[in-house]
DNA sequence: TGTTGCGTTGACGCCGACGGCAAGGTTTAG
DNA sequence: CTAAACCTTGCCGTCGGCGTCAACGCAACA
């Protein structure tokens, strides 16, 4: 499979593709003519790699998960490494939640205030006498 | 007030100061020399700016709030403009909220299959004969 | 043999809120 | 006279995940 191919069977494009190489997350072979050349596994991997990013992994995070399953494993969640980066970001989210309800709150508020005071500003207005 | 002791009082920086003035949310005078001069009131501007990045605007929804307090409202969030930015805002927030909560009930389940995954190998493994 | 359609590497662009540096002018104090 | 401590404009760098050329090589078909 070339490029273009697993590109298309992925979903994305040659240049995502060519970047995950680059960041050492995909590694095809050569052909004699220097063209790339996967073999079907890679398009799991690419798979997982587009999943955990929708997630709000970064390529880094993702490492290990296609690590886990370069090694067998029919789920790339299942070796160490993957677990603790599921649990390292199962925390970030939790605090991020935490900040967001925070912001959320705040916000409420703020505009419960504005238009408390746009309220009282019109009535003021209505009342008084031209 | 010359830029760097409004930067202190504001606390922040001097390049940040002239950068919000670059994106039209700071204006001062100038002196006969070319310095930026600042009145108290941009205090004020600079603390709205900076409250309101902290939630997450970025400097272009703050505009409306900067033009409100300039216009000699007390506080920046009663003028429609910026109502209608924090309208907008809360429901971005609670847009976020809900793809934060799906991700995080994801992650979640994932950790506990890969969990699970692991039990049950351990168990095999401790049971294996060698 | 020319065209079309693959592939290759390399390099710049993007977004947002600045940080940091260069190269200069001004003011004040010693 | 000079040093320090301000100020000015201008431009490049940052971060991440790519998009978008440019300039080229290779393959296959009419």
């Amino acid at each position: 499979m070339l490029i273009g191919e697993l590109a298309e069977r992925a979903g994305t494009s040659t240049r995502t593709l060519r970047y995950y190489e680059t960041r050492g997350l995909v590694r095809p072979r050569r052909s004699a003519n220097g063209y790339r050349v996967y073999d079907d596994a890679e398009l799991r991997v690419v798979h997982e790699i587009r999943a955990l990013l929708a997630v709000g992994f970064d390529l880094d995070d993702i490492r290990p998960f296609v690590a886990c399953l370069r090694a067998g494993n029919s789920s790339g969640d299942v070796c160490p490494d993957s677990v603790a980066v599921l649990r390292r970001k199962l925390a970030e989210v939790d605090d991020y939640l935490d900040r967001l309800g925070a912001v959320r709150r705040q916000l409420h508020d703020q505009l419960a205030h504005a238009i408390a005071h746009r309220e009282k500003t019109c009535l003021r207005t209505r009342n008084r006498p031209d």
